[in-house]
DNA sequence: ATGAAATTGAAATTCATTTTCAAAATATAA
DNA sequence: TTATATTTTGAAAATGAATTTCAATTTCAT
């Protein structure tokens, strides 16, 4: 799926398919998780540079197999959208894990709260933040 | 009210009433929006320096009468805190105004999921991008 | 294999925010 | 009021994530 939009995207774009391309690429959507760069640059051993990381990045973003989230963190995070499905987030404070959820409900209500504004909603995001089960314990 | 909360800050901290802070935080409460730091240095004629809007905005986070929001831009936005009640944001990709509102509805079954996640909700943001009124038409 | 075009990483740059520090303002005591 | 200690200020420097530059390297159609 992401790997026929992505091939269609280097086509119409030139691009060409490198060996830390790939090496960046396949580890990313393997993992499929909510990655800050650095967290990146780690785990692939720093053997693909930050300014490749960024640039790949950008690239996946701009044919949407990507999302940059701006959490309540300095840095951003990126998680691969294989299937483009939407979910809001539970964010730990305390360890970093990320919960994916999604509530029809929620969504609907906040088309009626656009449609009541006369707002013409594109997007939006929903994050909970608080402790995770592990974290209320210890 | 949020005179009584910051002079008691004030005391217990030590801190001085000086002319630029007046000037500042007059103009903040009064003003009452969602301003960006280079707003704030614009609507104070300048004579405020950002270093002195970051300090003071630092002191209100501490004391709850400002709430710091990061939406989808590069820089913060600050909006005082009067009576500390809830809201989230409709925020125009276009012009940038930011409609407030609260749906009951909405914070509910934010607890149910909270709760079916064993999670501990300390704070949520819901924000919804797209168009207002006036620049759907434009 | 050749050569045009794309890609790379290190270093430089950007830009919002934070920190530093010497001068100025403020509050308290004399 | 004046002296004194403490806080506050703004300019400039520092920070740090993200972006850009550029010369060297890699890719790929011929
Ligand atoms: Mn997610
Ligand atoms: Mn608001
Ligand atoms: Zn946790
Ligand atoms: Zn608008």
């Amino acid at each position: 799926m992401w790997e026929e939009i992505l091939a269609k995207y280097f086509n119409e774009k030139g691009l060409k398919k490198s060996v830390k391309r790939k090496k960046f690429i396949d580890f990313f959507f393997k993992a499929d998780k909510h990655f800050s760069v650095d967290e990146l640059y780690e785990k692939l051993g720093k053997k693909v540079s930050r300014s490749t990381i960024y640039r790949t990045l950008k690239l996946l973003k701009e044919c949407g197999l990507v999302i940059e989230q701006k959490f309540e963190e300095k840095n951003r995070r990126y998680e691969p959208l294989h299937l483009s499905y939407h979910h809001d987030h539970l964010i730990c404070l305390k360890c970093g894990k990320i919960i994916e959820f999604n509530e029809k409900k929620i969504e609907n209500i906040q088309k009626k709260v656009a449609e009541k504004y006369n707002f013409k909603m594109v997007f939006h995001k929903l994050e909970i933040y608080g402790y995770c089960e592990k974290c209320q314990k210890s």
